[in-house]
DNA sequence: AATGAATGAGTATTCATTCAT
DNA sequence: CATGAATGAATACTCATTCAT
């Protein structure tokens, strides 16, 4: 399989012309659809080359191994992943933990929506190195997960918070991510959301809130929980 | 030809005899070895012949291609788990639900802790087009748990068995699987157990029981919050 | 298409105007330069161009192949090397036979000197189908040294001419090429050269001139063996 | 070109069969014939497996890289030509210096008359990371000649040996080596042994023998000369 | 004239698999 | 049964060269 070797992140040459961008976009066009559809083994840099309709003299004016390739790849799906999940940077001031905790899992939902075949192709993917932007992403949301706790620090009866956000987003990520190839429905009709709301909502604070119950993801009615 | 894809689980020749039983051995203990230490680009049919101290040609006497000496390495790592598993097989009649669940979370642990290296190789080697094993596995398991769940019917307040199955399953495995490589000490130790106790139950029960609170690991009075 | 050998040894077009000639000399200084530095592995056309600040597309308009290129480097070398050595050109009316060999041996060692890391660089370089004007270099200076020797035939021990001069030029030629590299401070210091010349006029005149013993450099007397 | 990398002297493979063995000629065969006939250029592993009539698979069984099938023709051919040389070892009690000086020409003669074609190509390779048995025969060879001069010493006028060796072996090399491919008929006449012999003496011992003059390389007379 | 995007044949090397001994 | 020599399709990557803009 001859896998990962040097990394070297980023396009040998900055796309500066138009035919460039779009010969780069083509090649990530093509990467993206063998990966999803041949998946990692059918992954070779002449075959991108080829479905692109480009020579692979031309892949590697713009890529310096095949490792950028699939770095790039994966850069850009997370980007667009990324723009699904603004709305976490500022939660602490949600009406109620409820309503912060269901956000945030909407949104790992629809992250997951962005393009589930690619995410489950990238995925399936041999470990890359562990990219630096990789870990840093973990990192913010880690970061970001654990303010949200201490703001609501006195609803939480978890002992120990960094566990709980280990726990909690380990079970959010590994739950969504199958359901994203094993139950898209329930995906998108939010009954999962629903279920992994008071999943988390039952760990965290101790008790299931009526609410949660009674009225899942209705718009109404949400202020009453406390 | 660096082909693959040729599923063919199983050998060619059904060991009857001693000595090929011993080679059988030897070849699997070489893969695992390579697999763990050098990993999966590092797995080649000659290496594993030579560390294992055979010719290629016996290896193919007993491995019709790679994909049957991978696959039989994790029929066997799979078989090895299942025995820590056995008692989940007749749970029913437990003390209590939360004895069985918190028992059936430390079968969990135990399993990833048979040989948490070769756990984690296994599962960055590329998918093996769905091993039908792997699926019956799987399916066991489930019916398994949804056994327990329905004869606990009244206590459990969600309202789709099989999705919240469906949920425990993913949530559990993958906590206990990425915290054998990333808090292996937490998982020693029970604690990790006793949060996704608190995890499973809280979210099937609808409360957390005061049991789950006085319970053997936790130290201390978490009465503060009611 | 990694061709080669296509001998076309002068630039496609005369340089007529200075931008031209400004340009063909930077790349011809980028060719030396990594040439010297990085080895003939490293020296493609591309890099080369880069280097230059040209794009490969002028270097192509100066240069039809890579081939001329490096042709051209080794014609511009010779070029500065056959300067020094132009007093060779009028030496049969030098003092003496021995001034005449030293003299000559001089300016050799003075060629290897003008850019002794070009040289050796460009000797290092696989070999470039005879180019007609480095034959005919040769031919010229084995004419001069004939001409030198047959000026003096009667001092001339050896009984073939023409193998007299093969055998010299040779013989000089390794020595201080060599030496370049292996022995600079003999070569600087005129060690070397006495040293040579001596090796010449014993085997050209049949016995080692006093002169040459009593020459600038030799310190001592080494009259004991006669 | 893409030229040296690691170095790995020796066959991957002991060859223990004797197709192994054959093989592994097979290819040498095959890799000299195509330096010799079209250059390094040439000199593709795969061309070099296809005219040996093997598969590239086999060559590389035998040789981990390019590098070490180059490094073992060389290797090889070195040790056709030291076998030329032995006489060289114990040349101390010749009959007479002129003697020795002849005879280590000869078979310095004799030696580039081994393969000169093989001897020319390889000399015109790339410089292949200075192999450490290269060096050590380089070594050696020095030693001897100047073990040789030492024992002579009053014979010698030349004021350092080190650089007196240093010159003749370069002269020595330079002279035969051309010779090989510019003048065969004289490398096998004798004719330039006579000259190169008498080059040498005259360095050395400051005077032409008679004998050298009148009786080239006439078996007879060798005594006279003291 | 100059640019630089594009080309694609060619290079070294790997590895699953076969089969004669 | 075992051996290991042999196979060859496939892979990642390079670089001299062309040509539309």
């Amino acid at each position: 399989m001859a896998t990962h070797r040097k990394i070297q992140p980023m396009p040998r040459k900055r796309p500066g012309q138009d035919r460039s961008r779009a010969t780069v976009g083509t090649i990530l066009d093509a990467a993206a659809r063998i990966l999803v559809k041949d998946g990692y083994d059918a992954f070779t840099t002449n075959r991108v080359a080829e479905t692109a309709g480009v020579s692979i003299g031309s892949l590697y004016q713009y890529f310096p191994n095949k490792e950028s390739l699939l770095g790039e790849l994966m850069r850009r799906h997370t980007l667009a992943i990324e723009n699904e999940l603004e709305a976490l940077a500022a939660p602490v001031q949600g009406p109620s933990f409820e309503h912060q905790v269901r956000t945030a899992i909407e949104q790992t939902v629809r992250a997951h929506l962005v393009d589930p075949d690619l995410h489950r192709a990238l995925s399936e993917t041999p470990p890359l190195g562990k990219l630096d932007w990789e870990a840093r992403f973990a990192e913010r949301t880690a970061a970001r997960v654990k303010a949200v706790f201490e703001a609501r620090r006195s609803h939480i009866v978890a002992p120990d918070l960094d566990l709980a956000v280990y726990i909690v987003l380990r079970a959010v990520e590994a739950i969504v991510h199958n359901a994203a190839t094993e139950r898209l429905s329930d995906l998108k009709s939010g009954v999962l959301t629903d279920e992994v709301t008071r999943l988390l909502l039952g760990y965290l604070t101790g008790k299931t809130t009526a609410a949660a119950r009674a009225a899942p993801r209705s718009t109404a009615s949400r202020g009453s929980h406390r």
